[in-house]
DNA sequence: CTGAAAGCGCTTACAG
DNA sequence: CTGAAAGCGCTTACAG
């Protein structure tokens, strides 16, 4: 069964094709009633689904965001950035698709071989041998949203996150504080980096003593012995900034094996405000982003990147991340 | 700049677009290697960059397979699935792209006016008025992948999940076991009504007491109350068996600020084998999915489905769940 | 208000 | 071994 055509269509309300696609695209300002009327019944009588290769080749343009996802851990807060970025974009006429990065660069490249889009979105970075063949292809890019991007594409400021956890810290009156890092993946360490010298500039504008850096890796082994490294340090290391909740977590449930009381022998600040946080106990304290913003501004930047004629580049106001105070930074009577 | 097109690259080398063509898509075997050499070097010095709609339009086939993805939780193992699949995919010349199932029914239709896929996978069931336009267009689909497909489509067996947990319980000794589901999104409700009743089944195949089933949400509150009401019922509640691991240490955490012991006084064992269950004190024990296998599955009957002549329907074969078990069901000393 | 026609960038029988 | 030509399903000036 051969698929139904926009000539299928035309020939069935007896009208010629130009007629049926101003009508499918909306544009029938200028078609009396009745003719309009015709052509959909005739479309709904023959089940006609416009054909989006047709479409894009013909009008020239696509309406398919393409995303790169990163290759991190899998975080909720992501998960609705998606969700956000996706109706912001339907809302305005295109489709939003995610893809996985693939781990071979000459992959990246064969990627366009089959899919066509309006403009190629990544969380990270795309090096010029990535970004070379979009060019060419005129497809425009909206890269470096957590790092490395222009300041306009940049969508998540990661230095105000550890600057954050540092002011929470020393507002508290830490003064010696480290900063946990876990073993991580190439896209996550641009973001790591970021946080880690928001921290150790504010630990340094603050007057504090210079930042311990760690890698502690999400496991309950090296998670003891980083907290026996800090509390036997001298001076004493009191409080933990961590990469992620996750990683935070893992220091808390090593810190109350060891008997090292949270907050008081060492507290603990996170970031993600995983929902966990709330559970654990301590409940963890941790640093909460705004990607709800984020989202609606990546989305209006893509507008202006795709339809520069109608979507004037958004300015970039981000609000600070939030710090969220719980008992493993101020106490069981918090 | 206009763009690059076939054309052109006929142009520079002197041959047909026939040629060029049979040369950009690896066809020239029949080809004298001074033409194709020839070729080559006109796509290179021109950047030439195939157009995937006309690549699409005139060869009738789409080569991107668009995977909706669920609404539930971020997870680790998804992720993972997602990677498997989109490498297995690219590995047979497919890109393979992921959206967000949009809430609304109608945007859902509404996303196939701007994108053409070669087959749509779903986790969840699709229903009919999602599947007419895609029938119409000729696209196949494989829907179900987690609860709902045909047996042919269906790649993760959720009810051996919920049987995994209590086979493992009643092995222990326990008779009376809760079983406990997180509120949840539509999505996940599927999920869970297949997980759960492979617990309750179990329990009548192995004699033991009907399966107490609790609504416990994720949150301390209701948490400390499920599990006072498990340990105050009569006959005592022994073992609770979790939808997944993050509800699983919610409750674990009540249950530690209770003083109620696990595993002595309740075991618990989640679903999922998340990272955060061997930091947790006591450990938590858990099921664990075999994705790997899934995602190989899915891989191969999407090409199946896309290329029915060159690939055969793969056999249903998946490995049952491994349980994981740890402190929190064999107790400090395992 | 409506339609014939050109064209978007490719692929693919088919003929030579 | 190579190319002219038709055609994939649309959109969009343009002419009437």
């Amino acid at each position: 069964m051969r698929r139904v055509t926009l000539k299928d269509v035309a020939a069935a309300a007896g009208v010629s094709a130009t007629t049926v696609s101003f009508v499918v695209n909306g544009r029938a300002d200028h078609i009396p009633e009745s003719t309009r009327h015709r052509v959909e019944q005739a479309i709904a009588d023959l089940g006609y689904v416009p054909s989006a290769r047709g479409r894009a080749l013909a009008s020239g343009r696509s309406r398919v965001v393409v995303c790169v996802s990163p290759a991190g851990p899998a975080a909720d807060v992501i998960e609705q950035f998606k969700r956000d970025l996706s109706h912001s974009l339907m809302t305005a006429g295109f489709t939003c698709v995610f893809l996985e990065r693939p781990s071979d660069g000459d992959q990246f490249i064969q990627l366009w071989r089959h899919i066509d889009p309006a403009c190629v979105v990544s969380w990270d970075a795309l090096d010029p041998k990535e970004l070379l063949p979009l060019e060419r292809a005129g497809v425009p890019t909206v890269a470096g949203l957590i790092t490395g991007g222009t300041d306009t594409d940049r969508a998540v400021d990661q230095e105000a996150v550890g600057r954050a956890q540092v002011e929470h810290l020393a507002d508290l009156g830490h003064r010696h504080i480290a900063y946990a890092m876990p073993v991580m993946t190439r896209e996550e360490e641009s973001t790591a980096r970021a946080r880690r010298s928001g921290a150790i500039e504010t630990a340094r504008e603050r007057g504090l003593a210079e930042v311990t850096v760690s890698t502690v890796d999400i496991d309950a082994d090296q998670a003891r012995i980083a907290v026996q490294s800090w509390t036997r340090a001298r001076p004493r290391i009191t409080a933990v900034a961590a990469y992620g909740d996750v990683q935070a977590i893992t220091i808390l449930e090593a810190s109350r094996r060891l008997g090292v009381g949270v907050p008081d022998d060492l507290a603990i600040i996170g970031v993600d405000d995983l929902p966990l946080g709330e559970l654990v106990f301590p409940t963890l304290s941790s640093v909460s982003l705004d990607l709800h913003a984020a989202a609606a501004h990546v989305a209006a930047r893509i507008l202006a990147v795709v339809e520069p004629s109608t979507n004037a580049t958004p300015p970039m106001e981000q609000r600070p991340p939030r710090v969220m105070a719980r008992e493993s930074t101020l106490g069981a009577d918090a």
